[in-house]
RNA sequence: GGCCCCGUGGUGUAGCGGUCUAACAUGCCACCCUGUCACGGUGGAGAUCAGGGGUUCAAAUCCCCUCGGGGUCGCCA
């Protein structure tokens, strides 16, 4: 650790057979003590790991005296010659377990409670009770790493991205509230009573302002605020890579993407297998394949078409469906013919809890045959006396069956047929262990319509944000039938996560405008809201475009952890409660006062 | 706002109508121990079973409500 620091000399974790002899100076925190009454062993910790140190009275007897007092998380400084372990005392479990240090002197330097919960052992505890004593959990190694990954990604992204020319360039945290999309969160001006700031969602329209500029190529890790509620992989706020250039059409884009991704997981993680080239797939087809728009495509199983062979049974529900324009279709389980009674409900209550009334399952219980020889006895399935062989060895070959393999149909609208198919598909893959942790499958998701029918209003509105460029080809389209035009948009996936999104924009204010118009702005809000961009188009905006990666999410799937609270050194609780500092939380009546506030409760 | 899961010493779990005066592991405290490394040994302290109400002769256990936590749908331009 080097010159900065005045009582120590050494990291504890970096000690090894080279230090042999030499006389260290170390300071860091009691990881575990060994009381052997004439001899005392502490592991002492720093932020580089582990170093036994060892504390024998006739090196020196007032140090042993003192290490007697040492409890678990006292900070001390200690003193010592690096000695190696006697033949046969090595620890292979410790980087630094050929050494130890017999110390000669020892300070403490502060005491320590009785933590509320293990620093020195990696268990499961209460979130609730990590996060309120969030500077204890960090302090565990395995959050330590998570803290340090999460540095090392960030400055692999700022040096890869300095090397080819983006300049990093920081963005305002109190800007215009531009409703819309996500709830803003407010901030009152003291200075304007009654107005209010609002903190930035992302920098989306800052960083094309950048572009009329003329920063051509700009990024930043900003962090965006968002008033929704959480999931595991969302937070109020979080972080992003922001990337926009000028110049450039999508395949700059996705190639840019492709590459800084590529390195960054083989340098950060050189073990793991990505899938090259990433993987490409109209947004349309994701869907059909695997009922959403963030497939996870490190395993198949992919969702097939049964409708022309159901046509064909005797089987009702089968042909109400395809008359009320409904479609029949479905998965296959490898290797789960077998499953039990209460694993078939486990599955009708996935399909259920999606929104399907129920679902079809078809049993190929013939383990060792093939399918030409399957009997109709092999078949178990409440619809098996609707079926032919024939029809129930078709829909097989079309969902990729084999004997010994379990089929799961959904008879009903296309939309929720792909919905409850994708669920079970993502389910029951990760039950059957079909998705490699090692494995990172990329694929880019294309071709998104620009709209989307609103559910409330007459009006459309963006699947993505409104500031996507229609494609070229259907810019006649905007007039006539908004609905079918496609965005410039797209999206990158990596094992069922959308980590990144972007799009070619627009950069022109009459389009930008015919765009507002569509989403059901007057010219009024349109000035309101977007005046400032809609002028800056005006005065030269170069064609652009660019993206923004979640950075969280890439942490999350690099450190194989379940939530994006894992990597984040402060996150809030699934309420948006910061436990540690008790926020959000009440403000003196004077602080209201001097905003002009008065609270309406 | 809807649905699902969870709440038992500091921590993690067991117990799921009576045997609970609540068990186990670890942690904590005291003493013993000179080669351990999840050290070992002996002894000890530590729990209104989240809170409230109900059912019952009897509730940690069954039911209802509240609170807290997690997951998810809605929401997330």
């Amino acid at each position: 650790m080097g010159a900065f620091c005045l009582i120590r000399s050494h990291g504890c974790g970096k000690l090894n057979k080279a230090n042999k002899g030499q006389k260290v100076t170390l300071a860091g925190w009691v990881d575990r003590r060994r009381d052997h009454g004439g001899l005392i062993f502490i592991d002492l910790r720093d932020r580089d790991g582990k170093v036994q140190v060892v504390f024998n009275p006739e090196i020196s007897k007032s140090c042993h005296r003192t290490a007697n007092q040492l409890r678990n998380e006292y900070v001390i400084s200690t003193s010592g010659q690096v000695a190696l372990r006697p033949p046969g005392t090595e620890n292979k479990k410790l980087a630094s377990g050929d050494v130890e240090v017999v110390a000669d002197s020892i300070k403490i330097l502060n005491e320590s409670r009785t933590p509320p919960f293990y620093i020195n052992e990696d268990s499961e505890i209460d979130e609730n009770i990590r996060l309120k004593f969030r500077y204890l959990d960090l302090r565990r190694p395995h959050m330590m790493n998570n803290l340090l990954l999460r540095h090392r990604v960030i400055q692999f992204m700022r040096n890869y991205l300095d090397n080819i020319g983006f300049v990093d360039v920081e963005t305002p945290i109190l800007i215009k509230s531009t409703p819309e999309g996500a709830r803003d969160y407010l901030v009152p001006s003291r200075i304007y009573p009654g107005k209010f700031y609002a903190l930035p969602q992302s920098p989306q329209q800052l960083k094309q302002l950048l572009m009329v500029a003329g920063v051509e190529k700009y990024f930043q890790i900003a962090k965006c605020f968002r008033d929704e509620d959480t999931r595991a992989d969302r937070q109020p706020e979080f972080t992003q890579l922001d990337i926009e250039m000028s110049f450039i059409d999508e395949e700059d884009i996705l190639t840019l993407l492709e590459g800084l991704f590529t390195s960054l997981i083989e340098t950060i993680k050189p073990d793991v297998n990505i899938v090259k080239p990433f993987a490409r797939l109209d947004y349309a087809k994701s869907i059909e394949l695997y009922g959403t728009d963030k497939p996870d495509l490190r395993f198949g199983m992919e969702i097939g078409e049964l409708s022309d062979i159901a046509q064909q049974t005797d089987f009702a529900i089968f042909h109400d469906t395809l008359q009320n324009r409904g479609r029949v279709k479905g998965i296959c389980v490898p290797g789960c013919a077998g499953y039990s009674r209460h694993q078939f409900n486990e599955i009708n209550d996935i399909a259920k809890d999606a929104g399907a009334q129920g679902i079809i399952t078809i049993s190929l219980d013939s383990l060792g045959k093939s399918l030409d020889e399957l009997t109709i006895g092999d078949i178990k399935s409440v619809a098996a006396k609707y079926l032919t062989i024939d029809q129930v060895r078709d829909m097989a070959i079309s969902l990729g069956a084999k004997a010994g393999d379990l089929l799961l149909i959904i008879a009903g609208d296309n939309d929720l047929a792909n919905t409850v198919l994708g669920k079970l598909r993502l389910e029951l893959g990760y039950r059957l262990n079909l998705a490699n942790p090692n494995k990172y499958s990329f694929v880019f998701i294309e071709n998104f319509p620009l709209f989307e029918k609103s559910k409330e209003s007459n009006y459309y509105q963006p699947m993505h944000h409104p500031f996507t460029s229609p494609r070229e080809e259907d810019m006649k389209l905007l007039d006539s039938a908004p609905e079918k035009v496609f965005g410039r948009h797209y999206d990158l996936v990596l094992n069922g996560y959308e980590i990144a999104g972007g799009s070619i924009r627009i950069h022109k204010s009459d389009l930008q405008r015919k765009v507002f118009h569509l989403m059901g702005y007057s010219d009024n809000e349109v000035e309101q809201r977007f005046g400032h961009l809609l002028e800056a188009f005006n005065y030269g905006a170069p064609p652009h475009g660019g993206v923004a990666a979640g950075i969280d999410r890439i942490l999350m799937l690099m450190a194989q952890e379940a939530t994006i609270r894992e990597v984040i050194p402060f996150p809030k609780n699934q309420n948006a409660v910061d436990v540690l500092f008790d926020a959000p939380s009440s403000v003196s009546e004077e602080q209201l006062a001097e905003l002009n506030l008065l609270l309406r409760l």
